[in-house]
DNA sequence: AATTTCAGCGTACACGTGTAAGCTTAACAT
DNA sequence: ATGTTAAGCTTACACGTGTACGCTGAAATT
């Protein structure tokens, strides 16, 4: 029946048992900072001098959590772009797709949302390399379908990944009768940005 | 010379004491959290056992700080409106005060900045409670000035505040020469929401 | 002058932390 | 078959933490 486990792979198992056991620890109440080897040690069910054979430091743990964070953010831009192919509004989609998004993965928006603005110097670069791929991405895209000079675009893109992004922070903490409101009021925002960009374009050149 | 000091005010005094050794250990890597009360003491000159003669926890000195750092941001917006009065674009003196507050005042911001996503549900809410402070006085000075409706004052407002204040975290990480191109960014972002805002303001109505 | 109040102190404790040192044991290479 | 490698373990240590307890001494009250 059991395949044979060999040696690697029993290494990669562990240290996703850490991984997962990392992010499971990162609820409201932790920042990455906080979360103790000890506790990861516990969570992922091996001893704590254990974890050190497969991360140097906790930092070095949390700089994979980011990375992996950043993977899941890239998912949910591709699933927006391939929703909008419909007849609704990019801007409605999007923000509901980010909505969405950031309902299902809570801890981890909540981690890049946290570590954005944390104590770790490393931790936020990384983090804003995330989220500048995010805003690159948007970028081209805004480039490409509203045909915008690159200039306009990346102000337009910054600023919009700012509000939702803060937007998305506001969720985390807002009850089911707020969402809406919070949904219709950010699609509001992007629209005004969206009409201010192609304004301010059209004064410029 | 010396006047007597009364029990009273050696109390107030010692517990600015605590306040200013909080404000003090508060740098760059440092969460209000992550604050001990230990240290605190340490730093303001007394045993920690006496910390308790002045706040329930280490909790209860944070609410303070957060109140505090409301009441220097409420400074910043009356400076604001203060230097208004002059010949150039409001939105263009807004962002040179706040950068000014800013750097003058990195730690006060960086607080505020990091307990608006922190650990504490507490601390959020006070933060968010500073901020909604400062977009309502903005959305009152855009129905004023701008002769909008208010609830598109208030939209306008809101996405000022969440690209000013995105803004406010990248001016702490950044270097000089980049300081100057933040602020132009962020000016133009500014006017596009401002023409976005009239623009949806006159379609809708 | 006698009494009460209370800010601040020193001591003490249990607890969680990071990590060093060395052992065990099963997978691997030879 | 034999020797090597390395993931994981147990034990151990020093350190910082929050906070309970009781004392001191000076300011405040009577």
């Amino acid at each position: 029946m059991s395949q044979k486990v060999t040696r690697e792979q029993q290494k990669q198992q562990t240290r996703q048992n850490i991984i997962n056991a990392a992010f499971a620890s990162l609820d409201a109440t932790k920042s990455l900072s906080a979360v103790s080897l000890r506790e990861v040690a516990r969570v992922a069910g091996i001893a704590p001098t254990s974890f050190y054979r497969h991360f140097k430091d906790i930092d070095e743990l949390g700089l994979t959590l980011v990375d992996e964070a950043g993977l899941t953010l890239r998912q949910l831009m591709r699933s927006a772009r391939r929703r909008i192919s419909s007849e609704r509004g990019a801007i409605s989609i999007s923000v509901d797709t980010f909505v969405e998004f950031v309902l299902a993965h809570n801890n981890v928006f909540r981690l890049l949302l946290r570590e954005h603005t944390g104590t770790s110097a490393d931790f936020r670069a990384a983090v804003l390399r995330e989220i500048q791929h995010f805003t690159d991405e948007l970028t081209d895209y805004i480039v490409l379908q509203e045909k915008k000079p690159e200039a306009v675009a990346q102000l337009q893109a910054d600023a919009m990944v700012k509000i939702v992004f803060s937007a998305g922070g506001e969720l985390l903490d807002a009850s089911d009768v707020q969402i809406e409101g919070l949904k219709e009021r950010t699609k509001r925002q992007l629209y005004m940005v969206h009409f201010g960009a192609t304004a301010l374009m059209s004064k410029k050149t």
